[in-house]
DNA sequence: CCAGCGCATGGTA
DNA sequence: GTACCATGCGCTG
């Protein structure tokens, strides 16, 4: 017990406020510190009779249901000393420990119930030294090591109750005392020991034989935390206060983590690596931990799950390399590339910067001094900006760091904290180094078991599918919780939500498929979708399943098998794959007939064949067994250009109208424009796009020091622009196109003026021929690039005429099937025409096929079911596939 | 011209 | 509709 000497202090305990000459440590404050009590106090405390001295008239007691015994329910003091019972009711710890099964307790109530209204100590909430670089002790908003004692740590999902074991649940909020200071806690020695000892305390139902309950057997293969509780003085020897992730986790014993503390490890499933705020709102009510720790004190919000620590085994090798030191995950962060770039500033997220660092009000912001894994100090300039009414918290300077630590865009960085120093921890890993699941980000702490890992820690997909489809509207607490929990539980996170944001789906094209769509998905964040459009060995293509299979095109001579989920006929080839066939033209010849107009590979002329006609992805003129007479390039094109460019608007009229009617067609249509880019492009041959095209710093698209008006173009679509009298390369490059293409227009419009009955038929506000309809094309100026990014209003301000109606066009209607058949490609037709514009003016390249670039068009258009397609399967069959026939239409 | 700061913007959840 | 946050740009030194 400390004790020392002042003449200012008194009482803690409200109720008493006698003047301290010396005092005795009594429980454990928010703030890590301990109430000071005066003897009398003390000795109650000490007693386990603090409750029933100075709180016999305060609300909240409540009778032990085994024994009766009175328990003053929601006192920090107390907290302790009872736990929750299923069927409603507490349970004094003594009773408790001849009964209850060590697993993971019933859900916690909201905290509030368990505390007194008023609390008088929110003055000391935030009263915490912290290693702040060049100042002394700054108030912290948190409790920094409160859970540093007991080991255990918790999470709470906004608006759930709090699965604890009786262990945990006794330091849920962060007011618990430290086990071995008080009566109360020697009270429980046994039965702490007992943890220690790796004999979890099973209750009669459920007992095995060799002391493992049933649920810990299941567990076995739960990377679930090691726990490591301790009679814990001031001079602590706990190497570790929380545990981490292990999937050799097995009967009671987890071995890394065994090595790291001299303590037996007690397999227990519900000790989670989250951090907590355990701090009081303004009213007294015990907050939860939501990394809202001040100011609006929400409450309800907690770290999201993609800021849960997931510390490494390494890590915690490194960081408790000193056997005083206590290691308390906090958060961590998949750097972006903006926290991996020359800039130097980490972007924090703002829940965990005011959960977890200093609370500061200036922008400037505090120093902070933290650690490496080397033990190395940094210093960072941790502040804020105001945005939006609220704040972005940076954390400046940490280029070196970063560096030092040989991280990058899309691996992690881990805040910890070590105790007792409270100095802040920065660890990092290597994105393909995860520790538990390399391909799967998340440690699925306890969860594992739903879809077990494979040898090298990474999930397939079958087993991902499982764990969407087994969890799929089921909630689950959290993390750390075993099987037999997640299927009690009612509230919380989805485990999809978790999947979905802890799967590392950039890493698998599989996961990719299932749990696309969150942010934190991507390695890059949101503004990595665009590079999203290219991964180092694929390429995803998304697209709507009408466009998919449109694009399918399956032999006609096969018959499918039909089957139907959920309204959708889906036909099912089992031999003969649909394939990506190559776009053509669908047309009506001169007798009436249906026909296709298909380009050569080789010689660029259209030939016209059968509407039925199934063509390879790659077709030529020797292809051509249906005109014999044109199966050769040296032969004439019967399809003037001309005719080919007016049979393009009566081909769209169609699709226009139904466009019209249809906002999800239109969006369609630069989707698959963007989509028949790619599928020509794969048409054509090029695998692979050039990464340097795609991956340029200036513009993901773009190679660096690209020009293309898109790369000089500021990306919000302000700031300076090209002058009209702007006579660069790029201007007077799109300019002489501009003139050239109005003057075709203009040739048109004339000839087009005779065929008065056509233009009333394709009213101008009407029309597909609209000006964003062409500009949704656009020439890289200089690469003869076609790039898709355009914004066509914003684009239009620009520079006026940079973009031009390269093509009047639209796309068939896909719902009604006959895209497929018509195997009509919009772009395949824009991409020949604007290539035939190029060498007319010679400023273009007709290779532009490997620099089709895709952009937001496309995924602004995702707005029907997706195919995710990779690079490496457009163009080819695969031994089966199934080719959705929508029997209406999906609006999802 | 460059680097860095601070803010604005837009995408995503 | 809102909040968060990744990122780019203008401004300044």
């Amino acid at each position: 017990m400390l004790s020392s000497s002042s003449s200012t202090k008194v009482c803690f305990n409200s109720n008493c406020k006698e003047p301290l000459e010396k005092w005795r440590r009594g429980w454990r404050l928010r703030t890590g510190e301990y109430a000071d009590l005066c003897d009398r106090c003390a000795s109650a405390y000490e007693d386990g009779k603090f409750c029933e001295t100075f709180h016999l008239k305060a609300s909240g007691w409540s009778c032990c249901n085994s024994c009766g015994k009175h328990i003053h329910c929601g006192c920090i003091v107390s907290f302790h000393m009872f736990i929750l019972l299923d069927a409603g009711g507490i349970e004094c710890l003594t009773c408790a420990k001849k009964s209850y099964i060590l697993t993971p307790n019933p859900a916690w109530p909201p905290p509030s119930q368990f505390l007194p209204s008023q609390h008088r100590n929110l003055k000391d909430l935030s009263m915490k030294s912290w290693r702040i670089a060049g100042s002394g002790p700054l108030p912290w908003r948190k409790a920094p090591s409160f859970f540093n004692d007991s080991g255990f740590q918790f999470e709470l999902q906004p608006g759930m109750p709090v699965e604890v074991d009786v262990v945990h649940g006794i330091d849920r909020f962060g007011i618990s005392e430290r086990f071995s200071i008080s009566s109360l806690e020697k009270k429980q020695e046994n039965f702490f020991e007992r943890l220690i000892d790796g004999k979890p305390i099973v209750g009669p139902s459920e007992t095995l034989e060799d002391g493992i309950s049933a649920s810990n057997r299941e567990e076995q293969h739960n990377p679930s935390v090691a726990s490591v509780v301790k009679n814990e003085s001031s001079t602590s020897n706990v190497s570790l206060a929380s545990a981490f992730s292990s999937k050799h986790e097995t009967n009671g014993l987890n071995h890394d983590c065994a090595s790291l503390s001299q303590w037996p490890t007690l397999s227990t499933p519900m000790v989670k690596h989250v951090p907590r705020y355990n701090g009081m709102n303004s009213a007294g009510e015990a907050v939860a931990h939501t990394g809202k720790a001040r100011g609006d004190c929400r409450g309800r919000n907690q770290l999201l799950p993609w800021h849960w620590p997931q510390i490494t085994n390494e890590e915690l090798l490194q960081l408790s390399s000193n056997s005083n030191s206590v290691l308390t995950p906090l958060f961590e962060k998949i750097l972006t590339a903006s926290d991996a770039g020359r800039i130097g500033r980490l972007v924090l997220p703002k829940k965990c910067a005011e959960a977890y660092f200093p609370l500061i009000s200036q922008p400037e912001g505090l120093p902070l001094e933290v650690l490496d894994l080397k033990g190395k100090e940094w210093v960072f300039q941790f502040r804020f900006w105001p945005n939006n009414n609220s704040r972005m918290y940076v954390l400046e300077g940490i280029t070196p760091c970063i560096q030092s630590m040989q991280l990058q865009a899309g691996d992690v960085v881990t805040f910890s904290r070590l105790e007792p120093e409270g100095k802040l921890v920065m660890g990092g890993r290597k994105a393909s180094t995860t520790p538990s699941n390399q391909g799967v980000e998340a440690t699925l702490t306890g969860n594992d078991a739903l879809a077990p890992e494979d040898d090298k820690g990474k999930y397939k997909l079958g087993e991902i599918n499982s764990i969407n489809g087994l969890t799929k509207g089921n909630s689950v607490p959290a993390r750390s919780f075993p099987v037999n929990q997640i299927a009690k539980a009612d509230s919380g996170t989805t485990w999809s939500e978790i999947c979905k944001s802890r799967f590392k789906v950039n890493e698998t094209l599989e996961a990719k498929a299932i749990c696309h769509g969150k942010r934190k998905n991507s390695i890059l964040g949101s503004k990595g979708k665009r590079l999203r459009v290219e991964n180092e060995d694929m390429i995803e293509l998304k697209i709507t399943w009408n466009q998919a299979q449109g694009l399918m095109r399956p032999s006609p001579k096969i018959v499918p098998t039909v089957i139907v989920v959920e309204d959708f006929e889906i036909e099912e080839f089992e031999q003969h794959a649909p394939i990506i066939g190559r776009p053509t033209i669908p047309a009506i010849d001169h007798f009436g007939e249906k026909i296709q107009w298909v380009q050569c590979d080789d010689c660029l002329k259209w030939r016209k064949v059968p509407a039925n006609a199934l063509l390879p992805s790659r077709w030529t003129c020797s292809e051509n067994v249906w005109g014999l007479d044109r199966s050769l390039c040296l032969a004439a094109e019967k399809l003037s250009t001309e005719e080919l460019e007016d049979m393009i608007p009566t081909i769209s009229k169609d699709s226009c109208k139904k466009k019209k009617n249809e906002k999800q067609e239109s969006d369609s249509v630069v989707a698959m424009e963007g989509l028949n880019a790619l599928a020509n492009l794969a048409i054509q041959g090029e695998e692979d796009l050039p990464a340097s095209s795609l991956s340029g710093l200036r513009h993901p698209r773009h190679k660096l020091g690209c020009t293309c008006i898109v790369c000089i173009q500021p990306p919000s679509g302000k700031g300076p622009r090209h002058a009209q009298t702007c006579d660069c390369v790029v201007c007077k490059s799109l300019k002489r196109r501009c003139k050239t293409l109005r003057d075709r227009r203009e040739k048109k419009q004339l000839e087009k003026e005779a065929e008065t009955t056509y233009t009333e038929q394709v009213p101008d506000n009407d029309s597909c021929v609209d000006d964003a309809s062409e500009r949704n094309f656009l020439v890289s100026p200089l690469k003869g690039q076609i790039d898709l990014n355009i914004q066509p209003e914003r684009d239009e301000e620009v520079s006026p005429g940079l973009y031009f109606g390269a093509i009047k066009c639209s796309l068939p209607d896909a719902t009604e099937g006959n895209f497929r058949q018509q195997g009509y490609s919009s772009l395949g037709v824009g991409i020949n025409v604007v290539d035939k514009q190029i060498q007319e003016d010679g400023t273009g390249q007709s290779n532009f096929s490997n620099r089709v670039t895709l952009d937001s068009h496309l995924e602004k258009t995702d707005v029907d079911h997706h195919l995710i397609l990779p690079m490496d399967t457009v163009g080819s069959s695969s031994s089966t596939a199934t080719r959705g026939t929508l029997s209406r239409q999906c609006n999802h």
